[in-house]
DNA sequence: AGCACGCCGACT
DNA sequence: GTCGGCGTGCTC
């Protein structure tokens, strides 16, 4: 028996379908009714079903494929609308994805899981009270080069690249122009961005205490499934007034967005480095311009990107797409640390505190002040070595050696996890002679408690040495009970990775110190005296910021460097706190050798059983582009030939990649279009088989 | 990516 | 005789 005949439209829907699948990018369902664009549906696929999104423009249906109903429609949310939609097919589009893994990416995970009833039971509950938008503030009068900013952000389209000092009141500007933006218009919301889940509560604390708790949403990812949902619901429907969040609050749908604000925006957090490989700064930068929303990016040291793009017009040059606006002056806080460098060359041999760095350690802790040592590498010691047959502590599964972690005699891989016990004789030899070479955090610690063994407090208490990494934080809640002893003073030295240099403001701390920094200066890595410059800008930056604490002390505080290349044109930067000379010295490095911001990269890197295999593959990519004669090629884009990764195996997979250079982004992002089915194709081919996956990453941060 | 189907080893 | 290992293949 059939039905009358009642419509049938086809209407066209992503799901969570990755590139390397077959599937088509948009599917295509039949529904009795029309549905707007950006519903949320519940739709099967093969044996499941799945959350989609229903998308704009026609779905066409391979031949022979009989077109499956809509399982359900969530209408207790409203569909996502056009600025969101846009965002997600630019971001699928310009980082080589599909549309349905970005947009399902973008939506909250408990989503996928809620039938309509459940969800309709969920939004049922009551909505929390009354927004209060105007709270109690404490008008502070901003400073003159606040203001200033203040009204260029106000007067001008943007964007804005706020380049103030550690201390300049770089958050206070913030607030402020939020503020504004949400009086001028009672449905405006503000997106706020921060690098770190670690460093929110700070942020989110000043923010509800000027806008009110219910004006407020945090989106991040440590958070639970149904406190992103909430949080995600508020955005969506216009109640949270602010969203503050990491970068994946770049995605949230925020229908009445007006202004973004990215903190810290050289931070490389912004830069997704697993699946989808979006960077968080840049999409907001589209995403501002497309709403039509103010976008500020903040920083002390912003990144070279952002600095060039905030270059000042000159009579050949019509300058760059932001405003940078300077605010030099540090608010309340002295003078700015002195730096220290110690020559390692004048140093005995394997020095690892420098008698006047040790020495110094000692005066501070002795006058009550906290002092923190960075070095960015865990464990006790990067690798076990045999002195008679000179066996290595290798990892069998990467190639990479295994660190020697002596609180548990453990050897592992910080790279695949394997981890043995450390052996009592060497593994290939039997030797008893085996032992650590370098140095990490756990090292550091170990030989500063002993050198400071002597020492105390002027309450005569012995002096505290404690480490912060990755391995003394691994339990919930212990890195904030490590910083709640640093602030509350028991700790006088603190020993960790450069985790412990971001975001958290040791008030007490006037020395800071990096012991093995020369690696960044003469890396491969075309970043890294970037990153080396802003870590120690920020660790000094949080030196010293309690100026009350220290002028009752009479002591400045001190950023010291241990190093072999004092001469070294970072070190003249960082001792003037010279930023703007360090980015000019930096990019004209940059423009010599075609970097970017003047050339425009990506990487595809191909993962298999052998390096052969993975090599194998992008020389077929190569090969195939060129045969093709994709656009771009030879002309604006380069191929370069394949390359083993640093790490060329984690896990037992082997990993190889290939650059591509382009002197312009349109004809990089043409061609990676043109070719991301030609690899799709490659891939089925039987020379290629043992191919684990590949991957596109467009503006990667290392290369 | 999931999740089926499908074809070969050690257990109630 | 089954439970289960993960190798190929399909999903509007």
């Amino acid at each position: 028996m059939s039905l009358p005949c009642l419509p049938v439209f086809h209407v066209p829907v992503v799901v969570h379908t990755p590139v390397h699948s077959a599937v088509g990018a948009v599917l295509s369902y039949a529904c009795a009714l029309q549905l707007a664009p950006g519903t949320l549906v519940r739709v099967p696929l093969g044996a499941r079903e799945m959350l989609g999104v229903v998308w704009d423009g026609l779905a066409t249906p391979p031949d022979g494929v009989a077109l499956r109903p809509i399982a359900a429609v969530l209408d207790g949310i409203a569909p996502l609308d056009g600025h969101w939609r846009r965002l997600v097919a630019f971001a699928a589009r310009y980082y080589q994805r599909n549309l349905g893994e970005i947009a399902l990416a973008a939506l909250p995970p408990q989503l996928r899981d809620l039938q309509p009833e459940q969800l309709s039971r969920r939004l049922r509950r009551p909505a929390p009270s009354d927004a209060v938008v105007q709270a109690a503030a404490p008008r502070v009068a901003l400073t003159v080069e606040q203001e200033a900013a203040r009204a260029q952000i106000a007067n001008q389209a943007g964007p804005f690249l706020l380049f103030g000092s550690t201390g300049s009141g770089k958050t206070e500007v913030y607030l402020r122009c939020v503020q504004e933006m949400l009086a001028a218009d009672p449905s405006a919301q503000a997106l706020v961005m921060v690098p770190e889940i670690n460093l929110t509560p700070q942020l989110e604390e000043r923010f509800t205490a000027r806008f009110g708790v219910a004006s407020v949403v945090a989106l991040h990812s440590g958070m639970t499934n149904p406190q992103r949902l909430k949080g995600w619901l508020a955005a969506h429907s216009g109640q949270a007034r602010i969203v503050l969040g990491t970068r994946m609050a770049v995605f949230a749908s925020i229908p009445q967005l007006r202004l973004i604000v990215v903190d810290e925006e050289h931070d490389p957090s912004y830069k997704q480095q697993e699946g989808a490989r979006y960077s968080a700064r840049d999409l907001a930068i589209w995403r501002g311009r497309e709403q039509g929303a103010k976008v500020i990016l903040g920083s002390a040291t912003p990144s070279l990107e952002s600095w060039y793009a905030s270059r000042p017009a000159t009579t050949d040059d019509p300058g760059g797409r932001y405003l940078r606006l300077h605010m030099p002056s540090r608010i309340g806080a002295g003078a700015l640390p002195r730096l220290r460098v110690v020559n390692m060359n004048h140093q005995p041999r394997r020095t690892v505190f420098s008698a006047p760095l040790l020495a110094a350690l000692q005066e501070r802790v002795e006058r009550g002040e906290q002092c923190m040592i960075l070095l960015n590498r865990r464990g006790y010691a990067p690798v076990l070595h045999c002195a008679d047959c000179d066996w290595k502590s290798d990892c069998p599964h990467c190639s990479a050696h295994q660190v020697f972690h002596k609180a548990d005699r453990t050897l592992r891989c910080h790279h695949c996890g394997f981890t043995v016990r450390v052996p009592w004789a060497c593994p290939g030899c039997g030797s008893p002679d085996i032992a650590p070479m370098g140095r990490g955090t756990e090292q550091l610690e170990e030989q500063l408690t002993a050198l400071l063994a002597g020492v105390h407090r002027p309450d005569g208490s012995p002096v505290r040495v404690a480490r912060i990494d990755a391995d003394t934080t691994r339990a919930k809640g212990a890195l904030e009970a490590q910083l709640a002893q640093v602030h509350a003073g028991e700790i006088d030295v603190l020993v960790g990775t450069q985790m412990i240099a971001k975001g958290h403001d040791f008030r007490r701390i006037t020395l800071v110190a990096a012991v093995q920094p020369d690696g960044a200066l003469f890396s491969s890595d075309f970043r890294a005296p970037e990153r080396l410059f802003c870590l120690l800008m920020q660790a000094g930056g949080r030196a010293g910021r309690d100026a009350q604490y220290i002028q009752t002390q009479g002591s400045r505080s001190e950023m010291w460097l241990q190093t072999f290349h004092p001469e070294h044109p970072i070190v003249a930067a960082l001792r003037q706190h010279d930023y703007t000379a360090f980015a000019q010295q930096q990019l004209q490095e940059r423009r010599d050798a075609a970097m970017p911001p003047f050339a425009f990269q990506a990487l595809v890197r191909a993962d298999a059983r052998t390096q052969e295999v993975a090599q194998g593959f992008l020389s077929a990519a190569s090969e195939a582009a060129h045969a093709l004669g994709l656009p771009g090629l030879g002309d604006h884009v380069t191929l370069y030939p394949p390359v083993p990764l640093a790490i060329q195996r984690v896990a037992n997979v082997e990993r190889a990649q290939m650059l591509l250079e382009s002197d312009s982004r349109p004809a990089l992002q043409h061609f990676l279009a043109a070719w991301q089915p030609v690899l799709l194709a490659l891939r089925s081919q039987p020379a290629h088989k043992g191919l684990v996956r590949w991957l596109v990453d467009v503006d990667p941060l290392a290369i």
